[in-house]
DNA sequence: CGGAATCCGGAACGATACTG
DNA sequence: CAGTATCGTTCCGGATTCCG
């Protein structure tokens, strides 16, 4: 008995709507850098560590299916893409920034080793 | 080259470290219910849907070795198992709190249906 | 009652090669 | 430059069984 359901998947709890729609390995890093500006294809995959291109490609296009990111095609010779923050996204940005805060707190309280 | 080491696994942002801690299925399922009191074993079996026995039993061994939460055996006949939240696990309740709105906000205008 | 151990399938993910 | 297609692999998590 699903408490929710969209799109025929089914969600349990309102964490795991949002797991679903920015959780995952890269969403995060992604929203991240292009909160402030717009960001090409080929920079974000250089910035993020271990970014595959399929990841980055299917990352991005559910990014911008959910409404999180806008995509631009720009018709130049090289086609230039960008990617940009909308105003859903926006509103997800200060989850981000509390998430990043109490990890920081976390790993210090942890021990952690910077390397 | 992993930004962070602890344990001998790598992290590349504090968001994934937050993740690897207390993300997954289960975790803040847990951590929700016990910040107010004590909960037995088989209660956070009954009450989380679709909780198996080795993803509670994993998840709860996890929780505990991370310091989020304390384990109690009261040596009754049949021994009765408690877990309860730490200052620690505490420190991760607004998080879950802001999630949550965060999640009821995103759902309101994505539409869900409730069910 | 409160777990631990084992087995296993499917989805997620990565690497590589290729394309408009 | 910005992806897509294909193929392997990993790994999460479910089912089952057993134990103090």
């Amino acid at each position: 008995m699903p408490q929710f359901l969209k799109d025929n998947k089914k969600y349990y709890t309102p964490v795991e709507y949002v797991f679903a729609k920015i959780g995952g390995t890269y969403k995060m890093p992604i929203l991240w850098r292009v909160k402030d500006r717009a960001w090409r294809y080929s920079e974000l995959k250089k910035s993020i560590a271990h970014l595959s291109d399929r990841m980055l490609s299917k990352n991005l296009k559910e990014l911008v299916h959910d409404g999180f990111i806008d995509k631009e095609v720009i018709p130049e010779i090289p086609v230039r893409v960008e990617y940009s923050i909308t105003k859903k996204g926006q509103e997800a940005i200060p989850i981000i920034t509390m998430l990043r805060e109490y990890g920081f707190r976390l790993m210090q309280s942890d021990g952690i080793d910077d390397k």
